[in-house]
Order: C-alpha cells, then structure tokens, then sequence
DNA sequence: GACCCTACCAAGCATTTGCTTGGTGTGGCA
DNA sequence: TGCCACACCAAGCAAATGCTTGGTAGGGTC
C-alpha cells in the first residue's frame, strides 16, 4: 500500500524493484541501488535491514494484492469460461501495473525459494496453481472446456502464456493489456486455425 | 559436434553448460564449474580463454544446428499449417536433447546480447521472428489460418509458449517431447473451448 | 536552547569474483 | 632415454560485493 505522497523508503522499493527486474536479484547490487537513488550504497541500510529484505517487501506486498483478485474470481458465480477470462485479464493487468514486480517473480522466484524465508512463494505457486486447475477442471466438467485436455499441460500452457508476456509488454506503448488480453483469451479458447478447417 | 568419445574440453563445457542453466550465467562462478569437473578454477583457463568464451561456445553451437532445422522447413513444400506444425515439434525436440542450452538463450541472452561479441544472439533473434511470422503469414494467405489474427501477437504467443516450456520440462521423466508438442499444437491450432459451444 | 528524528555521508572490512603466473605429473612416441 | 603435449596445481592479485560503524546536517517540537 502507497500513499499519496510515497515516503523515501516506498521510492527506494520502487529503485530497486526495477533493477531487480531489468538486471535480476543476485545481479543488482546494493551500489547500484544507491546510485539509481543518488545516495551512497551504506545509506541503504538506514531503511532496509538488506537487500534480501527489500526484494521479500517487494515481492509479498504484490502478490497479497494479485491473489486477494484471485480469490474473488474463485467466489464468483459466473461459469467457467468466464472466470477464466476473468483470471487471465487479472493477470494482464497486473503485467501492466506492476511489471517489475512480475517479471522478478519470474526470473528469481526459483533462486529466492531456496531461503527458508522466501517459503512462502512456494506456497503462493501451489495456490496459483489450485486457482487455475480447479477452473479448467470446472470448465471440462460443465461442458465448456473440451472434454479430453490434459489438465496439468493445460494448466502450465495458460499459466507460462500469460506471465512470460511480461517479457515484452511495455506499459502504455502499443497495444494496451486489455487488447493484449482479449486477443490471448482468443487464441487460447478457439486456437489460431480457420474454424471451418478444423481436423 | 561432439565425437563418440567426448574430449575434456567437451567434458567441461557439458558442466558449464548445466550449471549456467540451473543458476544463470552470471551467478555461475568459475570456481562452481571447476568444483563440479573436480578441478581447480586456474585450470580451466588452460581450456578456455574466458567464462564469455565457455558461453559464446555453447550457445553458437546450439544455435547453428536449430537455425538449421528451420531453414529445412522453410524450404519445404507443405502446407503453412504442417511447416508450423514441425517448427514447434522442432523446438520442442531442442528443448528435449538441449535443455541447458535453451535455458541459457532464455535467461541470459539480453544480458549477454549487449556485448558486441554476442551480436549474433540478436540475428539470431531476428531470424527467428522471421521464421514464424513466415509461417503464420502464409497460414493467414492460405485460408489454413483465421484471417483475423495479429501476426506480431500470434508470432510472441507461438515464440513463447514453446520455449518457456524449458522451465517445467525433463527430459526423460513423464511425458515426451512429441507427447507435449502433440498437446500444444492441438491448443494453438484449435483453442481449448468445447467447438460446439464456440462463440 | 536543548532535544530528536530522519536521511544521509565517509571510510572501511571480510569475502567473493575472474583471471594470471610459474610450475608439476603423466602418458605416448621417437 | 629424451622429449613433448596435455591436464592440472598452488598461490595470489585487483576489483567488486554486502554490510558495518561512527559521524553530520537539517527540520520540527517542547
């Protein structure tokens, strides 16, 4: 949660939430950080006990906020296709508001989750992964979904589809996610071929 | 190309290869890889001029024998849904025989691609795109795709869908390549919704 | 005017990093 | 037996790394 006005140590975060995504975590040092901030890198430590701690601050804020959406698609009463939709374009915009965020998940989750004190993105993964299965399996059981996927390729096709986006979509150039997300939920629902030359 | 019997330099860019791939290119130290060969880091210079070298070696390689399973399919006289077909069994069939070299070009190759003397990586980046977009053009022309499709977009969600998929998969453990390749095209080509119930 | 609080500086320390240098052992070949 | 190529060791260096310590400047409060 930001204020209005962020404090120093919020545009530190953000500092340093964009290194970590452009540069990754192990490869953005605390100097850099500094730097970026036009302070020396000691003065980091006035606000943050270590570099460690900021990325854990970066990290868990964003996703308590990202599967709080979850939840209340899960809790809703729309059918299957459409809280799919609906997780997918939650998913977009969360690539459009906090891409940093995103993309440090994705290319440090697996190295973080090592520490003891990163567990709880293992446990973040094993949710996001109970969000999107029982959705499929919903799907397949209302008769919505085809009835022969294979539930777990499935489940990482949509999952790796959305969030390696983060790659290269820039916030408010070209297309914006909402476009990017219809087009996606498209391809994903009925494919790419002529309908009328199906196999 | 590696010989029946592999020589050490051989040997030792296997090890380099599995450990820049499990933790990045530039959070493998030189005396990671040396641990790992039972050797001391001083020794790997009599092999190698450099990490970048170790690197560069690896992922030209790699590259020279993709690029040239594509150029095959480019040439070939098939109907653009069949060419699209094998290019994703193709990658797919890298990602089974070359996961550590895949993994590399996904992680680090923007890092490593700012230095010049991985110019190459961008081309090949380039030829890529061309490849698909190829493919999907023709597709589109040929009435075997939607006519309505974003080429660029389609082109990324084809690009990546396949190679993210270097992230879950193992060689040699569950599913196969072609088992997998099979799943993806089924998705990509026809979507995941009941045809029935399409919109 | 005395006191704090926030934000920062200046200097440095122990460790890790890529890489260098000069030397050693071993097997094969003449 | 002498020689050589290959693979490696032992020791270390300069730079970069995360973090620590003691101090300072400025604004607000009583």
């Amino acid at each position: 949660m930001s204020t209005a006005v962020p404090s120093r140590r919020e545009e530190l975060l953000a500092i340093a939430a964009r290194l970590f995504a452009e540069k990754g975590f192990r490869n953005t040092t605390v100097r850099d950080i500094a730097d970026a901030a036009g302070i020396l890198s000691g003065s980091l430590y006035h606000h943050f006990d270590s570099k460690e701690s900021m990325v854990d601050e970066i990290l868990s804020t964003f996703q308590n906020e990202l599967f709080g959406q979850y939840d209340e698609i899960l809790a809703s009463s729309e059918d299957a296709r459409a809280k799919l939709e609906r997780a997918v374009r939650v998913s977009f915009e969360a690539i459009d508001k906090h891409p940093h965020e995103v993309a440090i998940f994705q290319n440090d989750a697996d190295h973080l989750g090592s520490f003891s004190r990163f567990g709880y993105l293992a446990d973040r993964n094993t949710q996001s992964r109970q969000v999107w299965v029982t959705l499929i399996e919903e799907g397949m059981r209302t008769g919505v979904l085809r009835p022969d996927l294979d539930v777990t390729l499935t489940y990482r096709f949509i999952r790796d589809t959305v969030w390696v986006a983060v790659r290269w979509y820039r916030p408010g150039r070209g297309l914006t996610h909402s476009d990017v997300a219809d087009q996606y939920v498209r391809i994903l629902l009925d494919g790419i071929a002529q309908p009328s030359r199906r196999r």
